[in-house]
DNA sequence: TTTATTTATCTTGTATACAATCATATTCAA
DNA sequence: TTGAATATGATTGTATACAAGATAAATAAA
């Protein structure tokens, strides 16, 4: 709770729209203080610091972490606390397989449900995909590089795959944060491009072989292999100001 | 609360055994009573009475009805109440599509990775299923026929698909209690049988075929076409002793 | 100095109390 | 008798209090 006062009570303000629960709210908050590395891997999240740092008690903390434990972005380990998660290299490979799998269902379904309206929305998608990533804003390049998989998954249909992969899109975001080498990447936004001229052209098989190879080559970025152990020897021999940056990690289990 | 008084308070017997927690007790609780037909779709799943029923306060009801929640077992109305989901034919449809995209996946992977050891496990699991069916034991077969999907997951070595195939196939089981015609589906035995061998002589698009069909059989033996606002005049015009047993459901929201 | 044990402090798990919201019943007017 | 408005009761949402467990510190023994 040393450095976080900036963001702290941010829902305060906009306290009488009741319509989006405090829940929501808090949870959104914490999920994108992971993503945009704030918070990193291993950090525990203490139910009464938290409590205070958004100005409600620990019940509704006690929710929110709930809910990312069941969508494994926190773990929680009984009597000891919630802990934002630390996927290994294994779950990393798992989550990526598992995208592979529903993605290109989601695919083959897309080209049978594709409108017009569709492809135009898919193609403004990676319009702002592109944009951001030219601004460079990283931040919102992630959500957007999300989305479009996301869209996809919308126009397949099938809320149950769509709410599914919602989870794995956000587990990949955190497995990114641990694994990605460099800020690698940066062609996702080709491949997106490629991927929705293979559906316009109704190129199911190159639409498929383009979704696989995308996330593929996102799990090639990743440093799965060398320091399977590295999280752990990071813990024990940690010292400060590795990274560069201002972002040490404060706590850990 | 009228009738249960025969399975209330059961974990109190247990209550030196703290290795499993209280929630997954409850949960596991709920789930078999949902599965039992002594819960009905539509439900009301009141916080206190539950809280009483099991002996324990509310807020321990409130996390058991969260995790159901996210599962889709249960809907939760925000300042009503949590209710036994009523999955619409769509969800149903939906539920059965992802599991053929999902276990077609996990066939492929089975066939890869299995032992002879896995197959004889496989080839037990479907014995103790017919034992249950001969048994006439409805409630076993229910469990057992999920187990065996399971246990493909299980070998095929993806615990995050394994998780996400759980939730299906209990969500299955009550789009079954919902939209089962008759005592139907006894051949789901022999389906998994054939499986189990096209499986063992290593054909990948025999085991394939043969799992989409099975779950295809299944949807087919659910009514989802005739009666798709069967759910709601089924509600307002409920008279008791419809479907012959003493199952009337008790409240409804 | 190192290791084991005990104590103290802090955190989580659960129960209870209060506030806010919703459903139902009652009253009043048309 | 029907309809709307109000009041009452019940249920959920949130905060707080207390109990149980875990971590850390301090003391004692090897």
């Amino acid at each position: 709770m040393s450095r976080s006062a900036p963001t702290a009570t941010v829902n305060r303000n906009a306290a009488p729209s009741r319509k989006v629960s405090q829940i929501d709210l808090i949870y959104a908050e914490v999920l994108a203080a992971i993503f945009e590395r704030r918070l990193s891997p291993g950090t525990k999240l203490a139910e009464d610091a938290l409590g205070e740092i958004f100005g409600v008690s620990r019940t509704v903390i006690r929710t929110v972490l709930q809910r990312l434990a069941h969508e494994r972005i926190v773990q929680i380990h009984p009597n000891r606390g919630a802990f934002v998660a630390e996927p290994t290299p294994e779950e990393a490979r798992e989550v990526l397989q598992a995208r592979r799998l529903i993605e290109e269902g989601i695919i083959r379904e897309v080209i049978r449900k594709r409108s017009p309206e569709d492809i135009k929305a898919l193609r403004l998608s990676v319009a702002a995909e592109r944009a951001s990533l030219d601004k460079g804003d990283h931040t919102a390049w992630v959500r957007l590089s999300g989305d479009f998989h996301l869209r996809l998954a919308a126009i397949a249909g099938n809320e149950t795959l769509a709410a599914y992969l919602r989870e794995l899109v956000t587990r990949t975001s955190l497995i990114i944060v641990q694994y990605q080498k460099g800020n690698a990447s940066s062609f996702g936004c080709d491949e997106h491009m490629e991927i929705i001229r293979a559906i316009d052209a109704g190129d199911e098989t190159l639409a498929v072989a383009l979704m696989r190879n995308h996330l593929q080559t996102c799990e090639d970025q990743l440093h799965l292999d060398d320091g399977e152990v590295e999280g752990d020897l990071y813990t024990i021999f940690a010292k400060p100001g590795r990274t560069g940056g201002k972002g040490g990690r404060e706590e850990r289990k």
